[in-house]
DNA sequence: GATGAATGAGCGTTCATTCAT
DNA sequence: CATGAATGAACGCTCATTCAT
């Protein structure tokens, strides 16, 4: 059994990951979700609205995978690679989550999104479990030197990079090969 | 003295940097260009093409501008530092550049320009200077022993990144952070 | 109570029948319809096609109006006074439905339309009532030998053109006119 | 030698007679005329005025064409088949005026020009030689006693029509269908 | 005279949004 | 709650016309 709401989320972002938001009219979202077209207006104020309450949704989701069975007591570098290695794997398992937070991040979408996040913490930004263990690390000394947003730039920039291979079909990425990138990754932000 | 067909280049890729292509229909590119709508027709053929035009045209600017004093008889990791060093120097410059080419890369256009440039090559991948660069790395054991691909998403992945961190303000990219920065995109990739 | 369909079907038809392709842009059409603009496109997909399913419609309803008591197994003489005097009669009656036509015919839509219609016939031509009245004629030695199409521009060319000055108001048929005018049309084709 | 107005009059009944009012831009007209666009404004004063000149120019030279050898004096039958004959003669030979003859009398255009010509004149009808020749027919009781206008259709309505059909060609007018199509067209008006 | 680059009103069409049912 | 017919502003694009050269 399922709801109107989860219905429309997932045709959004099936049709949106695949057509860009360009190619997303609201009648073909509703035609996939299989309900009117006016029942996403019960649901979401405005297409815009939609947009955004889908990319969070998709974040927490993502968040919430990433942070079973996060070793928040261990070493920082197991803790990286533990964070790392989830969020490829999600990525991996769910490349249409991918592809939709991809093409919200590097739209005006996602740009606003940011400045309004970054504008709304009252801190020097925003806290998150990769904020904390950045700071931890470089505090400790064991990652370099840099800005917190640098660092994160470095770790994950990566990732992403490799994950959009993935789901182009660029590459494939294993078990192992996987292993290695995160490797990489932490040897470009450890000191 | 400037001509029309750069007047509207400008106005596209400014208007398109901050608004995203959604945002930036004909009328609004012509009237930031000053010249009349019907007047980008006699320039190019269709909006998809003028964005394909530009995004080209911006391609070549940064080849260029990355290629100067390239020592390409200089070890693996010098060439490395130059090209990285060069490319966050050009976006720097050009954040208007960086903007556009950023949402094109990751838009349906970008998607089916990759696609037509793989297609269009007759060897197993395209032939950079970046690609030469890597593979020589790899062959001679300087680089990690990982798929072209992800070498490349490895080393720019950071840094494109971080050209969009500076970009939105949440950073500023000085010399010496520059440094540090290309200096951990190679230790990712360095073996 | 009227349907939209409908509504849009006469508007189209009065606007063409007076101002012509050129003159009827989608938004008269709408406008002097009673509906908004996008709605056309609810019953339509284009205006070419809502062009094209007007003509049928009038074909149609022409068509049932002349095949009224049509006396099928009378001689040809009287059949062929009933088809004329019935379709002048139509004409007259329907003066917009004559002027669409017109227009129709002797446009590109009505050059692609008869090349479609021809194209589309298994046989060496249509049939129709017209066809098999003037083969049985022409094979009874009643009509001159000439080719069909010779034999259905003689009989319907002078109607066609007299309909015309009657609709310009340069003439106007009466009863005994008509049927002076359809004996003849009949002398031009008889043996 | 030829002047740039003749290029200009030939290029777009060419093309009008091929494409349609639709299809024939002036920029498309003035490119198959081998000049400028803006020197068609030296020559017409609009589109519209052009269209309306080169019909009128048209009209002209069929004029010439049929009068010539017009044996004004021999009995009406003979000067009829004469002009008949002609006017069938030249439209065979030159189909592109026809053609354009043909788009533009069905038009709004024709419609316009009809009814400035005939609101222009002072008395009952316009006078032609065609006129003069169904008066003295209808007076001297050889022709059927109906309205000029109807004289007119019922003689010309066939021949436009069979001339449309070989143009299309469904038939082909050689010289003894075409002399049949005459008598034919004579019976429908003689008494 | 002759040009063709430039214009902008107007075209056919789409689509986010509303609202009567 | 749910619908989808209806809307009209806005889109990409065309083309008759102008005017600086």
């Amino acid at each position: 059994m399922s709801c109107k709401r989860d219905d429309i989320f997932n045709a959004a972002r099936n049709l949106i990951a695949e057509c860009g938001f360009h190619g997303s009219s609201v009648a073909l979202i509703a035609d996939r979700a299989g309900v009117g077209a006016g029942t996403i207006y019960l649901y979401f104020k405005s297409k815009d609205i939609l947009i955004n309450e889908l990319y969070q949704d998709i974040e927490k989701r993502i968040s919430a995978f990433i942070l079973e069975d996060y070793p928040g007591t261990r070493p920082i570098r197991e803790r990286f690679v533990h964070l790392g290695t989830r969020l490829l794997t999600y990525f991996i398992a769910n490349p249409l989550d991918f592809r939709y937070v991809e093409q919200f991040y590097y739209s005006p979408y996602g740009a606003a999104f940011r400045r309004d996040r970054i504008m709304g913490e009252p801190g020097t930004c925003k806290h998150t479990v990769y904020n904390e263990l950045f700071e931890q690390g470089v505090s400790q000394q064991i990652l370099r030197d840099l800005p917190l947003f640098v660092i994160d730039s470095l770790a994950f920039g990566p990732l992403l990079a490799v994950a959009r291979d993935h789901t182009l079909g660029f590459i494939t990425l294993d078990e192992h090969l996987l292993e290695e990138i995160i490797v990489a990754s932490w040897d470009s932000i450890k000191r």
